[in-house]
DNA sequence: AATTAATGCAACTGTGGGGTTGCAGTAATC
DNA sequence: GATTACTGCAACCCCACAGTTGCATTAATT
């Protein structure tokens, strides 16, 4: 599942930024407006970072009203972990395995 | 452990030729004028990509004779994968209370 | 309908980063 | 010691992207 592709996803989170809107956040949803009270950057740059991790599926847009609220979806976040921890399980078992031939057994 | 940032690696991870590099590394560990010859770059643009693999901790390097050889940490893709998980499941329970209150129970 | 307050779009700037070429340094091999 | 083959460093190009300002649009509120 989650056919998106995941290096633009790790792309997505490689900014702090877009980190601290996330943790902005946190505290429930809220639009772009409202998040450039809160952040020291203007509402039309958090709207861009808003449309990048919609992109990716990290982040969700709600209309409420004449407003458009956006929520984290954590699910992404831990399929993302997901895939990460598959990936790096294998690597893990592959120098395991040099490991054990390096070592004659 | 591992008090390392994870911006910085999620930034290391949102770029293609960095896995193409990490992928490469799969088959055995390798130097930056071998993995050269396997991708479509320069050696000194994997290089730079080694370092920043480098820097988060990614890679590690061997010296072997006059050449320098990379190895993939696995360690460290499982380790950053427990971190986003952690990250993923607080939001997935935030978001849970948040839809438990929005249904008045 | 007029006002108010939100979003959307466009153009522009600046910097960081991916990529290159070229050459100097350095360590094995003969 | 000369040669060979690798790494290291520096300068440079180009483009994507974070960020800005300014204005048009759209949707509630009164």
């Amino acid at each position: 599942m989650s056919q998106t592709p995941l290096v633009p996803v790790f792309a997505a989170l490689g900014d702090e930024t877009r980190w601290s809107i996330l943790a902005a956040l946190g505290g429930g949803d809220a639009s772009a407006s409202t998040l450039a009270g809160r952040l020291p950057v203007t509402r039309q740059a958090i709207a861009k970072h808003l449309a990048v991790l919609q992109d990716v599926g990290l982040v969700e847009p709600v209309r409420v009203g004449r407003e458009v609220r956006y929520r984290v979806l954590g699910a992404r976040l831990t399929a993302t972990a997901r895939d990460l921890d598959r990936v790096g399980a294998e690597w893990e078992q592959r120098l395991a395995e040099i490991k054990r031939i390096a070592e004659g057994l």
